[in-house]
DNA sequence: ACACAACAATTGTTCAACACTTGACAACTT
DNA sequence: AAGTTGTCAAGTGTTGAACAATTGTTGTGT
């Protein structure tokens, strides 16, 4: 899906892969202890493999490494999200008004992106929703040309996506973002740039005040936490990407 | 340095300190392959634990991992120059702008910086004049208060500075750009934010040119490689991060 | 209640082996 | 001679088992 090319990668890349999928997905919930040897165990690697994929991911934020203490799936605060929308303030601003030059591909996702959003929302799939949401502002990023900025921004946008999960969207956003993706997107092939990024900053701010609002009221009993979330699949990793192997935790 | 607190770092952590130091002080250079066993017994670590460290640096960028082809420290291309300074400007720009309400101990270690700069310049200390130029870019980022920037940053302005090592400052830069730095922290504090923008903007651009032109000229002929950089120091390393039990590298 | 010592659980680290790739070189075919 | 195939050594990827170090707890004594 992104380089055309098939490239190997190590089993510990595969775990942290996975690892990354169900912490995304939602199955693995903030605050979610990990202790290393059931883990690893679950997966079917050994335990030096593990701890590599958790170095990975705790490297990316996505879990808080505590010495002798263990590992968790990371928390957001309050601070993090406000920074995270920081982040995003600075950076997808500045990338619409380098949209002048954009190669014409990426308006094309941009335009899946948008209608992936509206066929989600009709279809009541809140998880595929956040996600070609996400997707959206990620391809704002593209414009900028930067591989740099466009991985640190993906990993900043799986650390909101992270916290994101503990928010039941079902009965919050009832999917009325779609109008101003779309409205983004129009703006933004026709050329109106200016236009285009004041919008998007008060789009930003709003999903801001709606997500720190709803961490506020939610974070102060942190009853999230599943005491074991792993029944011990014993599927070995293979060294090769080429899809088998891998076994897919969910979709 | 950063939190007043005494934490413990493990083994694996203090090893990739001294494997990053000992490249962005230039000892390791550019193009270095790195074999896992000789670098394991020459830091007295074992080879779990020095893979665990590689894996950082090479998520870091300063190290490039080839699967099953061994590890080398990485090399910038023109186009990652590119990419470094685009940031640069992106970030350190508007890291300006929001510098109205920056706090005051910042503009103290400005202050020192560019203090320390000119210092290092007068007795003819290009590497530590190096050090105190990235320094003081590194402090205007200090202005968005935000830490997944500020260790972004210093992640990126890393990888520029393994790239510097490779030019010989003595004939190149004159020290000339003392006075821009001054320049900017008197806008500063100034707070005439519009104009240091404006100088940064330049000052970047003259930067960038100039690395760039040498980069063309030096990266034909790839003759950047030691041999072996690695005598068996047998120094072990404990779990401890308080001060003993790290062998400085160099300083 | 408080201090303090033994303890179980888990992480950090090491070690030694084996499996798998790769690059190089030799043997072979045409 | 050029190109192909086979063998081999070196290095990386992975494993499993052990040991060391740290933390939280439990229990004991005062």
């Amino acid at each position: 899906m992104e380089h055309s090319q098939i490239h190997r990668v190590t089993v510990a890349d595969q775990a942290a892969g996975i690892l990354r999928q169900r912490i995304l997905e939602g199955e693995l919930r903030p605050g979610t202890p990990l202790p290393e040897i059931p883990l690893a165990e679950s997966m079917g690697v050994s335990r030096n493999t593990m701890r590599e994929a958790v170095r990975i991911l705790s490297i990316e934020g996505l879990l808080k490494r505590n010495i002798h203490r263990g590992v968790r799936v990371a928390q957001l605060s309050l601070r993090d999200v406000q920074e995270i929308y920081h982040l995003r303030r600075i950076l997808e601003i500045s990338a619409v008004h380098a949209a002048k030059r954009g190669r014409p591909e990426v308006f094309q996702e941009l335009r899946a992106a948008v209608d992936g959003y509206e066929e989600a929302v009709r279809s009541r799939d809140w998880a595929k929703a956040v996600g070609w949401d996400l997707q959206f502002h990620t391809l704002l990023i593209r414009f900028h040309g930067n591989r740099r900025l466009e991985s640190f921004y993906q990993k900043v946008i799986g650390e909101l996506r992270m916290g994101m999960v503990l928010v039941d969207r079902s009965h919050d956003n009832p999917g009325g973002l779609v109008p101003v993706h779309r409205k983004l997107y129009q703006l933004l092939v026709a050329g109106k740039l200016k236009q285009c990024a004041a919008i998007l900053a008060q789009h930003l701010d709003d999903s801001e005040s709606r997500f720190g609002r709803i961490m506020a009221g939610e974070s102060s009993h942190p009853g999230w936490q599943s005491k074991r979330a792993n029944s011990a699949r014993s599927r070995k990793l293979s060294t090769r990407a080429d899809g088998r192997g891998i076994p897919a935790v969910a979709e």
